[in-house]
DNA sequence: CTGAAAGCGCTAACAC
DNA sequence: GTGTTAGCGCTTTCAG
């Protein structure tokens, strides 16, 4: 390959302009003491060159490497990539995260890491040192991996922990799970439904029991029993089928499901198919994460939006403002919202057959 | 922030194992011309202190960067990730790009970029400038845009062109559009349809027109007529809806119709539900491009597999191999798949109403 | 086969 | 306010 250098670097605009190179990195940084006349002048000269600073040889001379990296699961994203299976976090993620790195002039890198492996250490330490983030974004299960968080506090790399809220370095941000499975659950009661089950998510993601206690908090508050009702599925199709299946097995069986995942919700439209269940006549059904597919089932999902892009890119800008403006210690609730559609309805009169 | 510098460096990497800078480089880099022996000692030193070379200093001292860069047309990609459309086209994308870059020790970094700015030259070399990528991936409609093109040329930066058969520099790669629009409509010829519809994608994207031609020499080769059969759309629902509107409103309306579009599909779905003709008994229906979409429709749809992940894998990998081999002059199929499911059938034996 | 020297483009630290 | 100097970590010459 053609031994590539920059076309026009740092030095062709101070020759263009008659200043010195740190006049002109000074511009570029937007650091004070610079004439504005100077400054106009340098700025003329970049626009007419068309210059763009190398990030390379910025991060190499010890100031910013203008990275955010995002951290996902990689069995996982992988699992769902290849199924096909519609869920869009990924493409949410990179919606917040990109245009807020863009506005910035920070560019975002997704990367994949295994969390279960034992050498989780290793490979990040690797992809830190090859990459340099100047933050780093964890999502859930990573965020509450202390090898994972322990490594970046050390480095003293700000980092954001999504959907945790261990006490611990980074910041904290979170949809605000607990609010968002009371608001589903008191919106079956207000619908006349008394018994609600609840298919809870997997214990190692910490918003699975936020959610938990959500529901159980609002059932309480309403004077209804809980007991029996909940289940816990991997967030994946195969355990929410088996959970619904439970659920719908029981002697009083409940009139309505909330499901802690889409795919989960899928597979409680299917065991209530399975027993000529109507929904939402039958049984009402709400779901949690409002991907794609929600609009598609039949009947279409109402769903507890997860605003993913939102939460990434607050996430983003407090990373980037890491320098300036210390974190915040308090955790950050983005909160997301009860999307009606048509798989709720009003509790069946009668009791179930 | 703290001036963070590199933890372990090359140096002292040299130091542990005895050697000068050089070795270590060359060891790294697979270089020839170093001792089996002496490699061992180095490559025993990079184990023990977990040394990861620093791909901002790699460019900086003129090799490669180690970074594909993926571009993608910038109003498409954020209209679909914020309809949550659940195209699936960049998490694709990704699961080819990433895990083939990884394979080698390369990273992807995926760029939106606005084709139809008159700035994109400007956009473009600034990323260019910015990232110093060694290979770039163009998609559809910039595949054949010459403003990038032309630029990535003069700049000596190898590239892909996915679906664009243009003659010009840059690897060809595509879907092998024709023949799967043959396929599709050999198909529905084979169940008996002779009055078979097409709704194309619009004509700055080359494979639109591939398809059609597929479909019609399929059509022709079987002897049936193509007359007044081919609508247009682009790509998205409303278009989608008003060429399946075209076509079922056909006096002698055609029993099955390709869609070259998972969401001008969902179009034809709704016109013949509108006009209370059962799929697949009164109408057949072939999708293109197989996003999760399909399977959660009724019925789910038979739709042509776009091989979008081992695509970008083909061209990830002609891309590092760059600077070893020459890219290929020829263009390269990957050949996509007839997924069958419910949305097709034998063709209606008596005439439409 | 191995090593020493020079420099990539930029910014930090310091002088003026 | 502005310029000068000295590297950052690595690879590329070019010597041995």
């Amino acid at each position: 390959m053609a031994r590539r250098r920059q076309a026009v670097t740092i030095r062709h605009v101070a020759e263009d302009a008659g200043v010195s190179l740190q006049t002109v990195s000074r511009v570029i940084n937007k650091e004070p003491n610079v004439r504005p006349a100077m400054k106009e002048r340098v700025q003329a000269s970049i626009d007419r060159l068309g210059y763009v600073p190398s990030i390379a040889a910025q991060r190499m001379s010890g100031s910013r490497s203008y990275l955010i990296l995002a951290i996902n699961d990689r069995e996982k994203t992988i699992a769902e990539w290849r199924g096909r299976s519609g869920t869009d976090w990924v493409d949410q993620m990179l919606l917040g995260g990109m245009l807020t790195c863009d506005e910035h002039g920070y560019r975002m890198m997704v990367e994949l890491v295994d969390t279960h492996s034992d050498h989780v250490e290793r490979e990040l330490s690797a992809t830190i040192a090859a990459l340099q983030p100047d933050g780093v974004i964890l999502t859930p299960p990573h965020s509450e991996n202390p090898l994972i968080t322990g490594l970046l506090a050390k480095r003293h790399i700000p980092f954001a922990r999504i959907g945790s809220l261990d006490p611990g370095p980074g910041i904290r941000l979170t949809m605000d799970d607990e609010h968002s499975a009371a608001m589903a659950t008191e919106k079956l009661v207000s619908l006349g439904h008394r018994r609600i089950g609840f298919i809870a998510g997997p214990d190692d993601y910490s918003l699975s029991g936020w959610r938990v206690t959500g529901w159980r908090a609002a059932m309480e508050f309403a004077g209804l029993p809980t007991d029996g009702l909940c289940e816990k599925g991997d967030f994946g199709f195969e355990t929410g089928l088996e959970a619904a299946n439970k659920l719908l097995d029981l002697e009083d069986r409940p009139t309505a499901i909330i499901a802690s995942s889409d795919q989960m919700t899928l597979a409680v439209l299917e065991a209530a198919r399975d027993r000529n269940l109507k929904v939402p006549q039958d049984l009402s059904v709400i779901s949690f994460d409002n991907t794609p597919v929600v609009r598609f089932t039949d009947p279409p999902l109402t769903a507890v939006d997860q605003p993913i892009a939102e939460t990434i890119s607050r996430a983003v800008e407090l990373l980037i403002m890491a320098p300036k403006s210390p974190l915040p210690l308090e955790p950050i609730n983005v909160q997301g919202q009860l999307i009606e559609r048509g798989s709720i309805g009003p509790a069946p009169g009668a009791n179930d057959a």
